[in-house]
DNA sequence: CGGTTCCTTGAGAGAACTCAACGTCGGTGG
DNA sequence: CCACCGACGTTGAGTTCTCTCAAGGAACCG
């Protein structure tokens, strides 16, 4: 695996040579002077892996810069639900920003880099520079869209063939596609129980329109899914 | 009704005469110099009453001022999907703002008043005003917290309760509602069909939380259904 | 008053869920 | 190196919630 494994490692974040576009932090000139880079496992190693805890103080926003960060949330049942997954240049904390306290946790499904941008030092900013307020607002309303989208009636295999095509996009397009969540993660995320994931992608290996092995999938047919997820949108 | 119903009539927005609180157009200086008041009727009037349609050049933002708006998309076999209802103070049309065209349509469900401020001077100020872009990142926080609250996974009892405590809140808070919306239009919204909203409803009723008759509700028994909406959030 | 559109109620169907059992994978320690 | 363990994935059977289809009644508007 091309991450550093070594949790809460801290270092400088080197944005030369990050491979992110569209970076919050170096569009907005906060680079180098204002966030940290961190290091991630997912939990199991104890303590060091969740960035934000619903209901605790934001600390700070974050950049992901490798792997695959979700957020989610607990019910009274204490069930997990989760709320999105973020990819390489996406922003973690967006819903939280304005409030004092997170509304959602977060933390890394798969080995992670993330840049920690402190929430101060971005809330204070926001008072009076417009590119990043304007920056910002453009990312949240992006994230409104696809939320918007996703909460649309959809069945089972709509949801399933939008999230295949859409993390397939933003894992570099290929034909074979490493999922960084498990099927009990997709399937919170997309209201589905993970029995009710595995019959889908099992329907969909029968239609020849993948194969579905461990966490690896191979597509053999992305028109198929793709015009299966078009009404979805993501 | 308290309502102008002359459809399409334009007007100076009288700002201090205005009821909504927390507008942008006031806060952000936009009064009396950008915008105009337009007084709107339910679609059947001829054209007049569309604020916005999907897909078309995003001409303005609307700030409610009286009434209802609702937004929605329409998919492939024309079926309406409502996505939001805006009520007095709200901002209509901000998923589309970084966009060049819409990305739902907007149409009044009761005689409303809204006040139109021009996308383009939006857009403008937004590159060189930080109060105003913080101002519009606030509340597409807000929409993108309410949108991931109801995109989860609830039971029709928990979803028409949730709505019912919100909109009453919305709407001033006694126990007396009248809903501004249809049951078609609240199942689009709620992800349920218009029988199982009625339904819900008449279970409320012999439970001996509410009476509902046309589009007035009573409420009987709040606290029950505040509870029963809890983990829903909205 | 006609004609919509909306609301209501019933009966039946279907999609997804729950419960349960079993197979598989990957990490840990003997 | 292998055995063990827990989490994950797979598959089946039965249930449940919500939807669809259908029909009648109520409200609203011209």
């Amino acid at each position: 695996m091309p991450f550093d494994l070594s949790p809460q490692l801290r270092a400088t974040p080197n944005c030369l040579a990050c491979p992110v576009q569209n970076c919050l932090a170096r569009a907005e000139n906060i680079a180098d002077t204002w966030h940290d880079m961190v290091s991630l496992l997912p939990p199991q190693m104890p303590g060091t892996a969740t960035l934000m805890i619903e209901g605790e103080p934001l600390q700070a926003l974050y950049v992901v810069r490798a792997g695959c960060i979700k957020t989610y949330t607990l019910d009274a049942h204490g069930n997990e639900h989760v709320r999105a997954f973020h990819f390489p240049g996406d922003l973690v904390g967006l819903d939280s920003l304005g409030s004092e306290r997170a509304t959602a946790s977060a933390t890394p499904v798969t080995p992670s880099q993330v840049c920690a941008v402190p929430a101060a030092q971005i809330q204070r900013r926001l008072a009076d520079d417009a590119g990043l307020a304007g920056h910002l607002l453009q990312r949240t309303r992006r994230e409104l869209g696809t939320a918007l989208s996703l909460s649309g009636e959809y069945s089972a295999d709509q949801r399933v063939a939008a999230f295949l095509i859409h993390v397939n996009m933003r894992m570099g397009g290929g034909n074979i596609l490493r999922l960084p969540m498990t099927q009990r993660e997709m399937g919170s995320y997309l209201r589905l129980a993970t029995e009710t994931v595995c019959r889908v992608l099992t329907r969909f290996e029968k239609n020849g329109w993948l194969i579905s092995l461990n966490k690896r999938i191979t597509l053999l047919d992305s028109p198929a899914l793709r015009e299966l997820a078009e009404p979805v949108g993501l």
